[in-house]
DNA sequence: CTGTAATCCTGCGAGC
DNA sequence: TGCTCGCAGGATTACA
């Protein structure tokens, strides 16, 4: 599941394969994706055009074009975004294909189609209206505001560690990580957190999307980086997907409960509900 | 305000 | 061996 971490790396990965080349031709499977390709007033036009900066913010990618547009890209479940030589097989689900000047493709595949791949005009008003609409960057959290947004809240933790629009990029695996780091339990509501225990948890989504980067994210099965490397820091779960396994902490057996829809990996020893 | 559930979609593994 | 079923869950929306 492409979060903030697997985010990143495709950005890091692609700036080198793709800052400075131009697009050249495109190949577009009839598929729909999660959003229209050409959204409406938008119309603009990609051929010609050379990527000159790929920005991240939380789990988006914006290549910002000369002519002043941008294409914006999520990887939604299963979404894979890579610049591959053109000689390479083209994989099953591959929704686009980009040609560049220099021989290679940029290719986006993705099986469960929850991703999607816009154009749009104007790339300053399109980067203006995703920050208008997220949270803040986990490495750029207010301590102060982040622990009264927390306090003055009745939802539980991990709904609240969901909520793009109060923290960004953290996804099913890292609030869960991000949870056990801080010593929470997923349903603890917010406005029984104390102070400390709020700098905890902050500090503990830093670090766990900080080490998670370092490993180049996570692959349980479909993510892939730009270069098509497959991510590391799955080895490295304290409690996602492991339940039954025991705590790295204490040894207890990892549970799993359903919060929210969603699965929710703890430890019942360490995180107990306040 | 908060919560629940449905929606989009395919692949995979469990169970029979 | 081949079928059905449940599950995976990011973002959005409808509804209680």
């Amino acid at each position: 599941m492409p979060e903030l971490p697997e985010v990143e790396t495709v950005a890091r990965d692609l700036r080198p394969l793709l800052v400075g080349r131009t697009i050249t031709a495109i190949t577009r499977s009839k598929l729909k994706l999660r959003n229209p390709w050409w959204p409406a007033g938008e119309k603009t036009h990609l051929l010609g055009r050379t990527v000159l900066a790929i920005h991240r913010r939380a789990k988006y990618l914006r290549l910002e074009l000369t002519g002043g547009g941008c294409l914006l890209v999520h990887l939604g479940m299963t979404g894979q975004f890579t610049g591959v030589p053109a000689t390479a097989p083209t994989e099953t689900h591959t929704h686009f294909v980009f040609d560049l000047d220099d021989g290679r493709q940029l290719r986006f595949r993705d099986a469960r189609r929850f991703g999607s791949v816009q154009l749009f005009a104007d790339n300053t008003a399109t980067a203006a209206a995703l920050d208008s609409q997220l949270g803040w960057e986990p490495n750029d959290i207010n301590p102060a505001d982040f622990t009264n947004g927390v306090r003055m809240s009745k939802r539980v933790l991990k709904v609240l560690l969901l909520d793009q629009t109060f923290v960004a990029g953290v996804g099913n695996i890292y609030a869960d990580e991000s949870l056990f780091r801080a010593k929470l339990h997923p349903e603890t509501r917010g406005v029984k957190v104390s102070n400390a225990a709020c700098d905890q948890l902050r500090i503990a989504i830093q670090e766990v999307i900080a080490r998670a980067i370092e490993s180049r994210g996570s692959t349980i099965r479909d993510y892939v980086g730009g270069s098509g490397l497959r991510g590391g820091f799955q080895h490295q779960f304290a409690v996602y997907g492991r339940t039954g396994e025991p705590c790295p902490t204490c040894a207890t057996a990892i549970k799993v409960i359903r919060v929210a829809g969603r699965s929710s990996h703890f430890c019942p020893k360490c995180q107990r509900k306040k």
